[in-house]
DNA sequence: CCGAATCCGCAGTGATACTG
DNA sequence: CAGTATCACTGCGGATTCGG
């Protein structure tokens, strides 16, 4: 990408990942180690050339390690480096804004993916009221499998089932809930099926109600 | 800017202020308003047009606002929306994050603005050190000069003459360093002149040490 | 099937000139 | 001062093709 000739982090950072789709490249791989194939089903609309040429920058930078899959998978897979860890804050910071300008609902064609679900997780999470908290949830809406597991006040949010059993499993109704902010609503009202310790849902809304786009 | 199809914080803010250029001339907005050719001066390189692509874009989407500015100047001045201003905490961990990407001095021809000055300051304010703490100190280097203003733990931070009398004037040498982590260096070091409370030069120091991209 | 490379039409960008 | 106008160029979106 051409330099913005400014000696200034912000400048350098859109010059590192300031286009179009490496957030969101790198939104996916924030939440784990994806192939090309993943990568591309997860974006629905980038161009292939698109993916393989940010990728490529991204490796160039330091911000995104190619690796090669040990055997069950065998194959090309794409994770971040510390570099690129490091950004998620910035990430969820970015992101955290725009949840408050996003509607209410989905617009046409817009969807929800597991990744996306799982960074809003970690971005709703509200660190200061969790100390001492030590739970773990299960989400299922629709196809979309999550799961959040707190220890100690330290939030761990990915796809797919958690790495132990889950206090409460949590699964929404319907099951096509549009957004993150109907899923808390339905949750609220207690549109859900639970399983497990059905005390930790007041617990769940607390940590994960969005308060808006505070620091 | 043509929409990602994702129902996500992140993927909005990036159809928002994900275009080129519009995050800096957000920046330079967040420090204090500005007129149409504060702007171009401030953002060297960028095409006119752009720049006034950009402003209509971000007016429209209620990131900026376009206001008459009254009698002392009379012209048009572009301020940054509360929406706007709510974006600040992003660009300061962008900023961050960058700012560990950068080399250690300025690449060839790039340059170090007042207002990127004052968004470094920001970004590098170690808040939990803060508590308690009342001061104020202006800085000079070459032609930039910035104030900031820390009370009871909070900071202001602009361009120009802070609000009040600085408690602490510091003058960097040589006056033309070339970027922020030397001018730190050089106030370890004592490569500066000082007018005031001068025991206030530590004070500053570990308040604006940068400690890394931390969230 | 995975992981791309290639080609094309078009929109966004950069540079500069010009105007109310 | 505050923008438009113009135009060359690059990057992106969409599709197809190709090699392992």
């Amino acid at each position: 990408m051409k330099h913005f000739g400014q000696y200034c982090g912000l400048a350098r950072a859109m010059e590192l990942v300031g286009e179009r789709w490496a957030m969101l490249i790198l939104r996916d791989l924030a939440v784990h180690p994806r192939r090309y194939s993943d990568l591309l089903t997860g974006l629905p609309g980038i161009p292939t050339n698109v993916l393989s040429t940010r990728l490529k920058e991204l490796e160039q930078n330091g911000i995104v390690e190619r690796q090669i899959a040990p055997a069950p998978q065998r194959g090309v897979v794409y994770a971040m480096t510390p570099a690129g860890h490091s950004l998620e804050p910035a990430l969820l910071a970015l992101g955290r804004w725009g949840a408050t300008q996003l509607d209410d609902d989905p617009r046409d064609g817009e969807i929800v993916t597991p990744e996306a679900f799982t960074m809003t997780l970690r971005a709703v999470f509200n660190d200061d009221l969790a100390a001492g908290v030590d739970a773990s949830w299960q989400l299922h809406s629709g196809d979309i499998e999550v799961y959040a597991v707190v220890t100690d006040g330290k939030l761990d949010a990915g796809v797919g089932p958690g790495p132990g059993d889950p206090d409460l499993v949590i699964t929404f109704r319907p099951d096509n809930l549009p957004s993150f902010r109907a899923l808390m609503q339905a949750a609220r009202c207690g549109l859900v099926d639970l399983t497990g310790r059905r005390e930790l849902l007041d617990t769940f809304i607390r940590l994960f109600e969005f308060r808006g786009a505070s620091a």
